[in-house]
DNA sequence: CGCTACCTGGGT
DNA sequence: ACCCAGGTAGCG
C-alpha cells in the first residue's frame, strides 16, 4: 500500500521527529527483513547512533547516521512505520522495532512480511542497492517531458510496463500508473516508443499531478503519527472496475497488463492513441 | 525482457 | 476454499 506519496510523507515525518534523535535500542523479530548485515550485525551497526538525516530515493527511506552508515528502508507492498511511546503493544506484524532516546520507538510493521532494512557506509548501500542504477525522480524540478521522452523511446514494452519499472523513472507504483495514464488519456497497453511528442508532455504533467495530488492529501494509508491521509477518495479508475469514468460515465475496464492489475477508461484513453479524449478537459 | 517467488489477511 | 494484493530480486 505504500507508493511514491506514501513513502515521502513517512520520510518527511521522519525529518521532522526523528532527526536528531539517538538509537538506543534495536529488537529484530523477522531476520529475514534485513537485507544486510546479519541481523546481529545489523543490531550492533544501530545502537547508539544518532540520526542525522531522513529521505526518499524512489521507494526507499534513507536515513544518515552520525558514523557516515545510512539506513534503508523498504516498504514494498504493506509495509508501514509508526512512531510509539516505548511499551506500546507489539503488533505480531512487527519486523523490526528502533527505539528513540528510550521514550519513543519507529515500528516497521508489514503483516506480508516483505518489508526490508538494511545499513551500510552510504557508499556501499548505494551500490548494494543499486541507487545509482534508479531513474529520475519524477517529482524532480529538473525531470523535464524531454526526459521522459528519451527515456521511453529506448523501450519496446506497454507504457504500464515501463512506468513502473524504477530505472526508467522512479516515482510510480501500480495505483499512481494507473492514474497518470487515465489523466493523460493514454491506453496503458501502447508501447512506450509509440507515443508522440504531445502524448508524452501529456503524461509527463499527469505523472507530477497525480504524485502532487497524494502528496497534499497525505497519501492513502497513515502517516508516522497514525494520521490517516485522504488521498484514497481521489482515485478516478485505480480498483474502480465497472464504475463510471469520472470524465464519460464509460465503465472501468480492468485486465492484467504486464503481469499487473490495470485499470482503464476505454473511452478516454483509446487504443489508436487518437489525440482527442474526454480526459482532455480534466488535465488543464 | 517477462515471469515467478516471497507471505499473510482479507475479500469473494 | 479459493484467490489476490499498491514491489522487487532473481531467474531463465
Amino acid at each position: 500500500m505504500a507508493e511514491v506519496p506514501e513513502v515521502e510523507i513517512i520520510a518527511r515525518d521522519l525529518r521532522q521527529a526523528v532527526v536528531g534523535r539517538r538509537i538506543t535500542d534495536v529488537e529484530v523479530l523477522l531476520p529475514e527483513a534485513v537485507r544486510f548485515p546479519s541481523p546481529p550485525e545489523f543490531i550492533a551497526s544501530l545502537r547508539g547512533r544518532c540520526i542525522t538525516g531522513a529521505r526518499r530515493r524512489a521507494k526507499f527511506i534513507l536515513l544518515s547516521l552520525d558514523d557516515g552508515q545510512t539506513l534503508a528502508l523498504h516498504f514494498m507492498l504493506w509495509g508501514t512505520l509508526s512512531l510509539r511511546p516505548v511499551g506500546s503493544e507489539s503488533p505480531p506484524e512487527s519486523l523490526v522495532v528502533m527505539t528513540l532516546d528510550g521514550e519513543e520507538a519507529l515500528w516497521l510493521t508489514d503483516t506480508l512480511g516483505y518489508a526490508r532494512v538494511a545499513v551500510a557506509r552510504t557508499a556501499e548501500l548505494t551500490s548494494r542497492l543499486k541507487l545509482e542504477e534508479l531513474g529520475p525522480e519524477v517529482l524532480d524540478d529538473d525531470f523535464t517531458s524531454d526526459h521522459l521522452a528519451r527515456r521511453l523511446s529506448r523501450r519496446r514494452s506497454p507504457l504500464k510496463t515501463v512506468l513502473l519499472n524504477q530505472r526508467v523513472v522512479a516515482g510510480l507504483g501500480n495505483r499512481d500508473a494507473d492514474e497518470s495514464l487515465w489523466k493523460a488519456g493514454l491506453d496503458p497497453r501502447r508501447l512506450a516508443a509509440s507515443l508522440s511528442r504531445d502524448e508524452v508532455m501529456r503524461l509527463h504533467r499527469a505523472m507530477r499531478v497525480v504524485l502532487e495530488e497524494g502528496l497534499s492529501l497525505r497519501g492513502t494509508q497513515r502517516d508516522l503519527f497514525g494520521v490517516k491521509g485522504q488521498a484514497k477518495h481521489r482515485r478516478n479508475v485505480f480498483e474502480r472496475t465497472g464504475a463510471p469514468c469520472p470524465s464519460c460515465g464509460t465503465p472501468i475496464t480492468h485486465a492484467r497488463v504486464g503481469g499487473r492489475n490495470t485499470h482503464w477508461c476505454v473511452r478516454c484513453q483509446p487504443e489508436s492513441g487518437a489525440p482527442s479524449g474526454p480526459t482532455q478537459g480534466v488535465l488543464l
